[in-house]
DNA sequence: GGTTGGCACTCTACGTACGAGAGTGCTAAC
DNA sequence: GTTAGCACTCTCGTACGTAGAGTGCCAACC
């Protein structure tokens, strides 16, 4: 309501580094910047006053705020937008943080589950911010394996490798005695028969199972390869028939499995550093900070982010009010997809306050994607 | 230093009495109890002054504090000592809660994994405290099932499953193509050699996978059962030393694998309700609770408690100050283990304020521990 | 016209003062 | 041994006054 239009004039040179010194400034300082300090510690060859006449302006623009009349300025969340779009180029980082990066990965390379966790932890120590990464997950997800583990006489584990990398474990009650050989044979049929294939086709052939269960026989075509480990007991026509139930029974848990697996919106979400939003001095009231960590213990609220993002092939950063809930009005996250799009895809990023070093984190966040990147692309290529 | 002497007089049964509803009313309202208070809401039959030199009586016992001259009294950490050991009898679980618990866990019964979280997450939302709770881990795990998956040409995924349930995965990457037909036969001999061993068992066995790699034969006792999965190829004798070779290596990497399992205090720590933890008024101020939850994100620490826990057989309560570490000296602890010592045991409990309702707590924790010692008994019976 | 120094103004942060209220410890009476 | 009474102490909330930071505006300057 000052001097200039209200609205967008392209704003000058001058203006635009004045806006930058604020916002960085304020980032470092977390104090609100008045006219003097911005003088004093930037080389603007102009007086406070024209400092202030155009700091007026920014304000207007929409771009500045004030906490109160007689404080200096702090940046609004559109000011930050500007920042980041106009301003700030992706500060890519330094050779040598890279290299170091590079060798923590190194370091844990044999356990592929590591890396996501890792990558959280990375995230956090380099921006100073929270971490957050998910593990890589395809759209359907295939059968790499499957093997079950006898535990108890009438107790057996199921597991189940994705094609992914992804393992899942599930206990499956016998209701009789089967032993490992039989099991085994179990076993062989079933990655003879589902490997490669996803939830929706396994859940196809289940009728298959089902009809050849009913008339107590063997199943499935004649090329499964069977005949395993010793022990080739002859199968007498009642225990055929139970292991006709558990096949099919096992068969039908893997397709639940699978399908619960792909219908989750977001597996799991590994996150490192919280305590460095903790110290950030605008989250001192534990209040706000209830209501972040709340947030963000809600993998629903996370999981529709994760999934804008995960689609995009591109960095894409949340500042403050854009993010779609409430409660992280106040925090601001980048966030950064990986892997091949069709296979599998994962997300890595970090949260913090608005008042964020954006270039930073941006060229971080980056380049640990890029990262992930290779390093699924290596195991999937 | 007043009145009575200031040591340890057996309290009377009015003084016991006082103490207790001290604590259950601090308890409750989080906030100093006066004399008044006390003729107020328990029925004590004495008027505000004999109350009064009563308290003043339990203050030199150290039972006891006043936070300043004019507030009421709040106990010590020696005062929920003393309320625990003599005057608290644990209170058992409500049955319908019991019942609600043991739904829960039978709707996620068939993923081992899940139950461990469902534990942490149960023993926050009944108690209104932080759940924690560790995987169920032995001294020394056995190997119960191996599993060699091809990813590409030159890399694999080996899939360790421990007798104790948890699968570990580990990436390795091959000098050599190798089909999975060949996978398949270092898998059978691995599991006709390593299964129900331990790491040393296997580390011991090194020396002769070696020997035989060396001279490029076959290994392993004559009984060593192999031949499997139709392509019964013959082996030309410079891909049998490769193989040798790749066997050893997985040996080795097994063997390496479970030692790290072995020695890692604590594999995991899940915790739930870390938000309970924050809502207590006594940790308003952030920085309280950066303390703690750095102490908590800190396995070392937490790992020397468990660890000693773990071995006890019996619900410990740690009080205050009596936590090893400084950070933890405002917070409790009520920890359980559970399991078959000699066999896999984890730990089970809660972290709050040291103004928790401990009869609630150890009840629940114990009921909790218990159901988990159901669950592992019936795994591994 | 843009820029600058000067200046009045505004608002916060902080320290002080003060009264209300809660709860104690002590004493004298029961 | 118990109780009522009472002086005392300390916190908490409110009010107030001052110092300091930073602004917005204006008149003068280049």
């Amino acid at each position: 309501m000052r001097r200039s239009r209200p609205t967008a004039d392209p704003l000058d040179a001058r203006s635009l580094a004045i806006l930058r010194a604020v916002i960085e400034e304020y980032v470092a300082t977390a104090t609100p910047v008045g006219s003097q300090a911005l003088v004093e510690r930037y080389r603007l060859g102009v007086s406070s006053a024209t400092v202030r006449a155009i700091l007026a302006d920014l304000e207007d623009a929409g771009l500045l705020t004030h906490p109160h009349t007689s404080a200096g300025r702090i940046p609004t969340d559109a000011g930050y937008r500007f920042y980041v779009e106009a301003l700030a180029e992706a500060a890519p980082l330094p050779a040598v943080e890279q290299l170091m990066i590079r060798h923590q990965f190194g370091q844990v390379e044999h356990a592929s589950e590591h890396w996501f966790r890792l990558a959280a932890t990375t995230l956090a120590s380099v921006t100073g911010s929270a971490g957050l990464a998910t593990a890589a997950k395809p759209d359907a997800a295939r059968v790499r394996r499957i093997d079950l583990v006898g535990l108890q006489d009438r107790l057996s584990s199921l597991i189940l490798v994705l094609r992914e990398g992804t393992i899942k474990q599930q206990l499956i009650a016998l209701d009789h005695s089967v032993d490992q050989a039989d099991l085994s044979r179990i076993v062989n049929q079933l990655n003879a028969e589902l490997v490669g294939e996803t939830a929706a086709e396994i859940e196809a052939r289940l009728p298959a199972f089902a009809a050849a269960n009913a008339i107590g026989g063997p199943i499935g075509p004649t090329g499964a390869t069977g005949n395993q480990t010793g022990s080739a007991t002859s199968v007498d026509p009642e225990s055929g028939a139970e292991l006709a139930t558990l096949l099919y029974r096992v068969a039908e848990r893997i397709a639940r499995t699978m399908a619960e697996f792909d219908a989750a919106a977001v597996e799991e979400v590994f996150s490192d550093g919280l305590l460095n939003v903790m110290d950030a001095p605008e989250f001192a009231q534990s209040e706000k900070l209830r209501r972040i960590f709340g947030a963000l213990e809600n993998r629903i609220v996370l999981g529709e982010l994760l999934r804008i993002v995960a689609g995009s092939g591109r960095i894409h950063v949340f500042i403050g009010h854009e993010n779609p809930t409430e409660e992280m009005r106040e925090v601001s996250l980048i966030l950064a997809p990986y892997g091949r799009a069709g296979r599998a895809v994962g997300v890595v990023g970090v949260l913090g306050p608005t008042r964020m070093a954006y270039r930073h984190a941006i060229g971080t966040v980056g380049f640990v994607s890029g990262l992930m990147n290779e390093l699924v692309d290596h195991l999937y290529a």
